[in-house]
DNA sequence: GAGTGTGGTTAACGCCCATTAACCCGGCCA
DNA sequence: TGGCCGGGTTAATGGGCGTTAACCACACTC
């Protein structure tokens, strides 16, 4: 029952990745040597260079990997279409928090090693993400026409930064269920978002 | 007309501050050396030592100052009191928002680099940063006596990271002018803090 | 005008660490 | 049975980098 004919259901090398993951996101890509990462899944040292070409390898393929899952989630939620610009725009939160909690260590990784990529990596992953973002910007222009493009984005990657705030709450005590973590970002987002929208609420400070 | 009696308006030490702040934040702490520090200030590599005990001792004054002023300015517009708690909300996100426009390489430092330092000084911003956001949480309480401590805390986290979001558009196109962007920010907050204060406002999703 | 301290310099040391070399062993195919 | 090969091992290599040593020069005092 545990471990059926599937032959590789969690592969060496997908192993490795989620270690790895984990240590950048804890102590930085320069942190974290390879004999750690190595350790961490039971072999020691240059048994990695098995399977990667070596450490830059295996922090692009994260940063891609995670640019590329959100990109294609964001897009199939919009593909699939709710019953109005507002539904669409709920997917594309559940969908990003749901994220942001089950890869805590990767969302971390996705905005503080970026710049540890090679060049080419680094173009690749920032393409994926500018189009991420401007998918968000459409739908959220959709749901609030009055809301001018620039402004658009910039809400949207405040509301990023909103979403992806989870990982600084695990070290602290007294968290939340996860269902109730859920529940409150979606309300900040939405709040965020409807707030945006208002034209002048706050004329004078 | 340039430079006048002033002795030293800003000293070296600051002057060295500042450029690693910059570093830090664009390479992270291991990214970048100290001769490039050095460069960056005009002197090279260890001349640095006539200033500091080293590179970890920089970090720790950066982290520790930007924590200092950040808890310092807040008790400071809560002790101001305005006519409301609203005002004081509003005046604590004004005072954020400047600080994180102002200082967006201290911003970014803040939360990526906390684990380089060592254990004494690491425990001394940790237990600045609980003030500060034990602040917020009062007051934001205070303006939504509804809102359950752990889930203000959260939201208050997830504010945070909105705020703080300022440093990743700094990189792209399109940017709003300053008051905009506080504009933007100041009702993206508020906002979240309202919206986390409804409660069941999505029972379905 | 000698003496001292502050803020530099360059050269050298030593460690850490990614990567490579050389070697090894247990399955699998013929 | 014999050889290939995937996946390990430990030892060696080499560069980068924080830190220290040794030395220097100006400014300012006595």
């Amino acid at each position: 029952m545990s471990n059926a004919q599937a032959p590789a259901p969690i592969s060496r090398r997908e192993q490795i990745l989620r270690e790895a993951a984990r240590l950048f996101a804890e102590r930085g890509f320069h942190g974290v040597g390879v004999d750690e990462i190595g350790a961490a899944v039971g072999i020691s040292g240059p048994g990695l260079y098995r399977h990667f070409a070596g450490k830059d390898a295996m922090l692009a393929e994260l940063l891609v990997g995670i640019s590329e899952r959100l990109l294609d989630g964001g897009r199939m939620r919009v593909a699939e279409g709710g019953e109005s610009p507002e539904a669409v725009l709920r997917a594309l939160i559940d969908g990003h928090i749901d994220f942001a909690l089950d890869d805590r260590p990767l969302i971390t990784l996705h905005d503080r090693e970026l710049d540890r990529l090679r060049e080419a990596d680094r173009k690749r992953v920032r393409q994926l993400q500018r189009q991420y973002v401007e998918l968000w910007v459409e739908v959220v222009r959709e749901v609030y026409p009055v809301c001018a493009e620039v402004e658009a984005r910039s809400a949207v990657h405040a509301v990023f930064g909103l979403l992806n705030s989870t990982p600084h709450l695990s070290a602290r005590a007294g968290l939340l269920p996860r269902a109730a973590t859920e529940s409150l970002l979606k309300r900040l987002a939405l709040g965020a978002f409807a707030a945006a929208a208002d034209r002048d609420p706050l004329p004078a400070k």
